[in-house]
DNA sequence: TTTCAAGTTTGGTATAGACCAGAGGAACGT
DNA sequence: ACGTTCCTCTGGTCTATACCAAACTTGAAA
């Protein structure tokens, strides 16, 4: 067990390994979803410890070529999915386009009251009742984002997500129709929590790329505040700037 | 060394020293870089092994909360700086506005030929001399972003970066001046390349978020390629979205 | 054929050591 | 006052092992 030697690259060990999987993942082309050897063969094959072979694993990951399955192994990664920031077109309908299938599941659905930061955004009182939605949007089968919406009315709610409605769509799950006209978006890296991890299956620990979306009408009336969390290995999120003025 | 009983959260014992060491930092609301304990003070402290507390702190590293200096210790992470992506206003200035000082540290110039991918983006045939700068912005001293610009001449390198130069601008360092008249966006999640994360003092395989722009000028010409990568945790990104049509 | 139990494989967690190189401070000698 | 050496602290890497629970495989019983 002396690992890979006569090499002069001062890589740690770790390292060269993880090189060597990336040639395995591109040359093979192993094909998205496909099985990567588990730690304990890739331990064997290099001639190292476990911990070894699950940090080189565990930075393919992080690299976004794998993922984990929990206890069933890890798997090549599917190519990205863009997301378009600038316009308010609709990113399931856009994405059907392209030939991807997004599938809606409804996870939770319930009413809340308006907390200080709710009620500053959609400009009502504070313990103003809320609906609230919770859904997880899949790629064939593979969890990507989770999305909570708070609106302020049913009505609201009725226009984000029963447009178009009905056809071939399962109970538990809705079509998602156009939205405001309007949003102001935010964009940034962070953990997931525990909750998210479990809707994605992934590790509490891990970081994703959160989406915050405070959605207008014609007015400029605020009346949704909409969060995403994407697995960040899989998601891009693409804008378009102009010179103001 | 029985670690944390008597919690029947089931937790595994290196998150809960993860929500120890988040307790300890906001409530004693440790200063912004201020160095976290020690990787074997934590051990010590909370009766576990070198590497459990090792995998807490770097937990408090992935969600944001802290970054690690090598071999100098963690510390707490400064707030968040804030890029808009919908309009082409100054990042800079736009800082300082806010009363954030940024640093520019031009770190690399040279002048390459395009490969097949940049000659598509700015229209040019292959092998075309460019010219390519790279930036390290610093805030309060800390790396933040590495941005590499490539532009079609000398004159668009002029444009993008000696409007309003002199003055208490430094040798080697550069102010930022106005950019196109539009940019075509894409921001996502990956890991660092071992050159980036020299530059930024982080290690290779941690993630953090590229930002790419095709910036253009009134007349839909692309005439520079912009690339930034960011310490995840120190950023995050606005936009607006408006309905097409 | 179906069902259920046993065994195997997986990743997740945790230990207790070890060595290294870089950074920083202290003591020392000039 | 200055520079140099040395010692200590830090995180980074690595080993060899252990146990757990979930998930899958196998095989036997119904």
């Amino acid at each position: 067990m002396i690992g890979i030697a006569e090499e002069k690259t001062a890589l740690p060990v770790f390292r060269q390994i993880v090189v060597a999987l990336k040639n395995e993942i591109v040359s093979g082309s192993l094909a998205e979803h496909t099985a990567l050897p588990s730690e304990r063969a890739v331990a064997k094959a290099h001639g190292v410890s476990r911990m070894t072979a699950r940090r080189a694993l565990e930075v393919i990951e992080a690299e976004g070529l794998a993922y984990s399955k929990g206890r069933q192994g890890r798997f090549v990664s599917p190519e990205r999915l863009d997301y378009g920031l600038s316009s308010m077109a609709n990113f399931i309908s856009g994405s059907a386009e392209k030939g991807i299938e997004i599938d809606i599941e409804l996870v939770n659905s319930r009413i809340r009251s308006a907390d200080g930061r709710l009620a500053r955004i959609l400009s009502v009182p504070i313990d103003t009742q809320l609906f609230e939605n919770t859904r997880v949007f899949s790629r064939s089968g593979h969890a990507t984002f989770v999305e909570t919406e708070t609106v302020v009315s049913k009505l609201g709610n009725a226009q984000l997500c029963d447009i178009g409605s009905d056809q071939d769509v399962p109970e538990g799950q809705r079509r998602y129709g156009p939205l405001g006209h309007s949003a102001d978006i935010v964009v940034r890296m962070r953990a997931f929590t525990p909750a998210e991890a479990d809707l994605l299956g992934v590790m509490p620990y891990q970081t994703g790329i959160e989406q915050e979306q405070i959605v207008r009408d014609r007015g400029g009336i605020a009346f949704c505040f909409c969060h995403q969390i994407w697995r960040g290995e899989i998601a891009q999120f693409s804008a378009k700037a102009v010179l103001q003025g």
